[in-house]
DNA sequence: CTGAAAGCGCTTACAG
DNA sequence: CTGAAAGCGCTTACAG
């Protein structure tokens, strides 16, 4: 058995086929451009099997400048929908025998920028959700970065490959909804870090709350977990007198938050309030009310990213690729207050 | 500005401050068995700082042998448990400019091997948890493995170094407690990939069931899912006369799949079942009746984790290193029938 | 069809 | 204190 960590290098085969390093690089990477004698091919094949050959990554990567691996980077690393996203990318990739490394915001400019510049060396492109900010000071400042880059999600930046999530009408959706239920005090619970003027969800909601003649309200609140959203919302009930009676939130995060903390104060989901997520992941359907949320596309965009991606990779001065797809309103028991409504 | 994709090197700097490569290297790495003079070190630094140099990693890489790369592996990529361990990894590697790549066993031997494998070249080492039976195939079948192995958990593998956690005495106390709380009928719900008969929960639970003169009973279902376990529970309801009036379940995943069944088939919780999972995620704590369960020290496992293969990789010949952690029960109100019980 | 040579961007003995 | 040279393990024009 060989030594542990002495991997056996092209130089191994070369010797014991009888050919030079390049033959046997050649056969391996069955470069069709210079027809190889199949018998020497053969034996060398066979002598690479019998070693066990595996070819050395980092070397490779170094003389074609391509490792293979994509960067993904997500808002925050612990959502659960930064989780459906690594999953789906990590399926696309698995078949073409790339590898993929995570990278997480966490809400910070600067560990974006520094964390996203790590990357560069070391991957053939990134992915990354959202951010539109982020990712437009990256591409755009100099000095720029040196790998493709698609943008995608709901805030993604246009400036590069993109694959874009429509949520106004998603969101429009479900603040029509809530009113349709009964409800007129309708909340937007938003973390600090999504709570841009301009955004598609924060907008949707304030244009159908104004079309329908209501007050729009907002609670926003500093940390964006489930437990900074419970306490959040704790303490906003607890200095008014009376509750809200439909809240719309950011996320699916924010939401459970929500949820808990409205179980805290013994109100009754949906008939005292009812409650509307986004982002569409699993948690929301396994509380005693399952939770209404604007489902993501996210193996849709996370195919189409990847494979603008693979694509730019290949061809770097291709046209500008971008699509768009839509996020829709699924309706669940906590927000759905008569029956037989859809 | 310079050209995107085209990054400064060595040479640039070298020729730029009149210097060999090989002094801007030393100044870069900060050497200290060769003095520089500190005018050179200084023009360097200044240069270097100017042309925005970034050390091309996978060139050093190549020459050093040292990526600052660990891998993790995880069973399930996407259990929040693993999530969690993933934070905790990156934020012991963040300090030290170290990366993180994270590979899945999705219960597949192959999988694994082949994955791991794959990571052999490109990381410095790997923390795995669990699956004491591929991490000893991993290190102790030929060819073995090239790179430091750390393995962690409840099912490590104490050939190489390790953290154990021990999950016995929770799992026994979770039974008790279920006993305790006026349970009978205990089942013990487990998915197909972690139901072998020496594991510790199992063990715990059957000994601690034998020891109060009750029946053991297993529910063991296929996909390891919340889904899943839904699934599978409503199912074994559906097949039986009479429910369980207590549940302790494999893992979190399972006790939410589980606790959701429940709640379809209108069952309170936990007046007339009670509930217990395992690993202490978030989520457990934000339905309606909080999840009781055995609380891994996550953070723990993951600090000692990290230091044994810091340590390991930069001493290969340091004795085996271990560890024992204890995971303990954390009684909640899905199990919590009496009040004023602990 | 195959090989010798150069080179990817670094680091590190070895000299001086 | 600093440089010339070799080399990490590959790939790829360039010859033949």
């Amino acid at each position: 058995m060989r030594q542990a960590g002495s991997r056996r290098t092209l130089h191994d085969i070369a010797r014991e086929a009888q050919v030079s390093p390049a033959t046997v690089s050649r056969v391996l990477n069955g470069r069709l451009d210079s027809r190889i004698a199949s018998a020497t091919r053969d034996r060398v094949l066979r002598i690479a099997e019998r070693l066990g050959y595996e070819p050395n990554r980092i070397a490779q990567a170094l003389v074609t400048g391509r490792t293979h691996m994509v960067g993904v980077v997500v808002p925050y690393r612990w959502y659960p929908f930064a989780t459906d996203v690594m999953d789906c990318v990590q399926q696309r990739l698995e078949p073409l025998g790339w590898g993929m490394v995570v990278e997480g915001t966490e809400g910070d400019r600067e560990w974006f920028l520094h964390g996203v510049r790590r990357l560069e060396g070391q991957v053939d492109g990134i992915l990354t959700v959202d951010r539109c900010d982020l990712v437009q000071a990256l591409v755009d400042d100099p000095p720029g970065f040196g790998k493709p880059v698609v943008s995608v999600g709901s805030d993604c930046y246009r400036g590069v490959d993109h694959v874009s999530i429509e949520l106004g009408r998603g969101a429009a959706d479900a603040v029509s909804h809530l009113i349709e239920q009964g409800c007129r005090r309708i909340v937007y619970v938003v973390p600090q870090i999504s709570a841009h003027p301009h955004e598609a969800r924060r907008l949707a909601y304030e244009s159908t709350m104004a079309a329908a003649g209501l007050e729009p309200e907002l609670v926003v609140f500093p940390k964006g977990t489930r437990r900074g959203a419970r306490e959040a919302f704790l303490a906003h009930a607890a200095e008014r007198r009376r509750l809200p009676d439909g809240l719309f939130c950011c996320n699916d995060v924010t939401a459970l938050g929500v949820y808990r903390a409205l179980r805290d104060l013994g109100v009754r989901i949906p008939e005292d309030v009812a409650l509307v997520g986004c982002d569409g992941t699993d948690e929301t359907q396994y509380v005693d009310r399952p939770i209404s949320t604007i489902v993501m596309p996210v193996a849709q965009m996370c195919e189409q990213g990847i494979g603008f991606l693979q694509r730019r990779i290949d061809q770097p001065d291709l046209p500008l690729q971008g699509a768009e797809l839509t996020a829709s309103l699924c309706i669940r028991e906590s927000s759905r207050r008569q029956v037989g409504d859809s």
